[in-house]
DNA sequence: GATGAATGAGGATTCATTCAT
DNA sequence: GATGAATGAATCCTCATTCAT
């Protein structure tokens, strides 16, 4: 029995890690076409063009349109806000500066990558797609603000800080952030804008802000 | 009966304030559709349904999907700048009361009307209409932040603001407006905020950071 | 308030009998093909095309492809029973003369008729639709079989017929109208029967079983 | 690990009746899955599955899923029309006898059987299958038919008979048989019929018509 | 021979747009 | 002007068939 088990098993299962790749390759068509065309309007058949495969094969890794885009979206959820939790709380470091750190990571493992991509395709998509919003603010909206708010607490405690804003809205860290997302994506063609001296400039104001004595 | 029709047509043709009103049902009716559905999956069948005319009225008001579109784009587009401007400007108020008056109008007029529900629109489907994108930073954008950047001369100029983040990147005043614009039609109903309260946080961390003689 | 609705009344809504043709257009063309190729093979473009409509307007008639045919089936069942029903019971005559109209009636009006054609239909289909298979056997089978018990229990009373088999398995007597009913769709270009001789045989046959004094 | 696949090498290529067996393993599946959705609805995919091999092995045996149809159909075709021809005509024995031998056969042998599945299967999908409708009826309708005229003919000319309905229409001895094929396909789950005991019936019935001396 | 991933033609369904009334 | 029935182009999805391994 072994022996004609062998003698079969002469087709070696595509390997697993082919698959990822293949199914890889047409998440990443899907995101370009979807962000160029909107969820509703984006042809299969255009992002099985882009990924090189035909149209059929897409059913051979996601089961519908609506899949496809869940597995998308899915795919940008969780991961970054896990890796910028723990190096971000984890060094023993001035409230200022992990705020530094995150704006850091913002700048460039999010705004201009494919992380920053999902994420405005969800803000765009996300009354289409209730569930997944609802998803997205657990595991990414309230993980964020309650990083940042961890964060001016801290701050707050060790007496850096000397107002409560940031405890209180959290939102308004990282709302030059969102405004960067959606210029670059709307505008940026029209008025480019220093993304980087952005962040800094409303980095500045803030630490103003929160060090005032005058508060 | 041949008389009635004959009174009929005796009747003044159709006003011009009558044929206003029943383009401003149908854009009434558009918005909500766009807003619930989107662009793309909007039906015009439910616009009508809506507007409590016949789909093929609508033809007799816009020529096609994508004019009915620009036309509810151009609605929103311009009139409002126009009436902040002259409100801000023409006072001869302190910088801060300036950016406080702004604030407010953005609360009451924009957020939470049907204003703010076309802004909403615009972002939504900006990347699928590039011209409308290009009028709308035209028209809003770059007269809003303008505005912004007026007073923010004139806050340094007359010695009350002492750094000038807000002349280089005026984005950053209105980004919460935005952070409250987007919170409201996707996480409200997961995470309710106070946007006034957040905007009055805003407004007083700006004016902190602003004044701050440490900088 | 009149003179405005009469004004408005140009269109006079398509006529209900007009509406209920096209239906009746569609539902003739579609039974042709679904005779021609069956239930899942069958083109709702060639059924507009044999109705001469588009293939949407069919869409405004009936909301799916399974629906025509539920609709195309509910159309061939009911009525013919209830006729025959009233035909051969109401008239005070031997049962055998009962038995004679029944046969007369399943020949004329059934056979080589648009009602003989849905049976044929739903024999075919009636896996595929399993509740359709019961209506149809609640609507047609039990009530004709029915018919033919209430006839051979009524010969039995009167002295009419001898043996009681029709009465235990009426399914005996209209057997021969199955085979007939499936001979002309299948075989008859090949071998072509006289399905009226072949009737009266099995009538006579019949007749003579059941009044055989022998048993 | 090379001995292995050398010792594969020298296995004599694999024998013919491997090769029928495995080939019947995949008919006796097609027939499960073309009986449950009929030929149109049938996937292969279904088909490979049951059989236990993958979809692409089908295509070694059969070229096509209509082929695989075919074939299918001509297995159920012929060897039980022979054997029940030799069977009857060969005993020197009463019509009645030889009657009641061949419903005996059609009750044990076809019905509620795989020979009776694949009649069901070729008369629901006949008017798909032209060619096959044809050859089925040179092969099994006409041979059949044929048996019975013989029996009637022995019978009316031994006197045992004194009617020729049955030589004129030998489908009328076979009728109930066909209404027990459809009837335990489509209606036994809603009202169970005893089988045996009607083709009793029928045959009783048939005797009494056929030696009635009134005739 | 056997496999099953990949292909792409085919068809049901939707909906913007037209036009006879 | 107003209507809404009719149209048919457009697109998702299925599945028979192929072929590299």
């Amino acid at each position: 029995m072994a022996t004609k088990r062998h003698a079969f098993k002469n087709t070696p299962a595509r390997s697993e890690s082919e698959r990822r790749a293949k199914l890889q390759a047409i998440l990443d068509a899907a995101l370009d076409v979807f962000l160029d065309n909107g969820f509703a309007e984006a042809r299969l058949d255009d992002v099985a063009a882009r990924a090189g495969v035909a149209k059929g094969t897409i059913y051979l890794y996601v089961p519908s349109k609506q899949a496809l885009f869940e597995a998308l979206a899915q795919s940008g959820i969780g991961g970054a806000i896990a890796t910028i939790e723990q190096k971000v709380l984890a060094l023993d470091i001035p409230a200022e500066e992990q705020l530094k750190a995150l704006f850091a990571f913002l700048h460039q493992e999010v705004l201009g990558t494919r992380r920053g991509d999902i994420v405005r395709l969800l803000l765009r998509e996300a009354s289409r797609f209730p569930e997944l919003a609802e998803i997205y603010h657990r595991e990414v909206i309230s993980r964020g603000l309650g990083l940042l708010r961890t964060i001016a607490e801290r701050g707050v405690a060790r007496g850096e800080f000397r107002s409560d804003e940031l405890v209180r809205f959290p939102q308004l860290a990282i709302a030059p952030g969102l405004v960067a997302l959606l210029w670059t994506s709307l505008f940026q063609r029209l008025e480019p804008i220093d993304v980087g001296a952005m962040l800094e400039a409303h980095l500045a104001l803030m630490m103003k802000a929160l060090k005032d004595p005058s508060s």
